[in-house]
DNA sequence: CTGATCTACAACCATTTGGTTGCACGATAA
DNA sequence: TTATCGTGCAACCAAATGGTTGTAGATCAG
């Protein structure tokens, strides 16, 4: 049926990015401030490598986004990832609401 | 710092099964009416096995539940997982609102 | 009873993921 | 200029993921 493969794509992405609590933590924290690569990775244990693929998986799905300045890369959060998000999972609650109404729709006939 | 473990690797659990576009056919599909394990299979061009492994997946995250009717099991939505997953996202729009409203009155103070 | 159907699970395989170390390069500080 | 810092990337490794086939236990139909 191929629904809408780049949608779907981007989907996983999104969630497969949010499927980790560093990625999550990091997610939270440039969401409410500004940090450098290096000043996140300073805050995990594991290496600046290892927060680096973080960050880099966090930009491809669109949750955050790099700003140069100077010889740092600012991380900031980026609203528009956040939002596809949340709106799938509303359209879910909307699809569930419709089948909660249809029911008390049949037990009102019945 | 452990902030909370169990809760972490629910989370994990969450967002690792919604990031596969079979599952989320899946949920939209449980959370609309009720199907079967073999009725779901028969509607996606995978083996009943790696179905039957996808809705296992959607039962640990809590997004699906399945009870038992004769020889069949029928799988329903389980509206916990959805809400925990919102509820994760509704606050991280919070804490952006929360830096935009702090930036706005910083602007409003300079 | 016998055979077909629905489910679950184990074993296996290729690919992806999450981590590591090491190296290269641009920007900054001394 | 030289040394240091911040970053990105490649190569590597162990574990997890998403698929397969095969087997076995329940339940239903004839």
């Amino acid at each position: 049926m191929v629904v809408d493969q780049l949608r779907e794509t981007e989907l996983d992405r999104l969630f497969q990015a949010l499927a980790d609590s560093t990625r999550r933590d990091i997610v939270r924290r440039v969401t409410a401030g500004e940090y450098s690569v290096s000043g996140l990775a300073s805050l995990y244990a594991m290496s600046f490598a290892a927060v680096q693929k973080h960050v880099a998986v966090l930009e491809r799905a669109s949750l955050v986004s790099k700003k140069k300045r100077g010889r740092e890369q600012i991380v900031r959060g980026d609203h528009g990832g956040l939002q596809r998000a949340r709106r799938l999972l509303d359209e879910y609650e909307q699809i569930w609401r419709q089948r909660a109404a249809r029911m008390a729709g049949i037990l009102a006939e019945g």
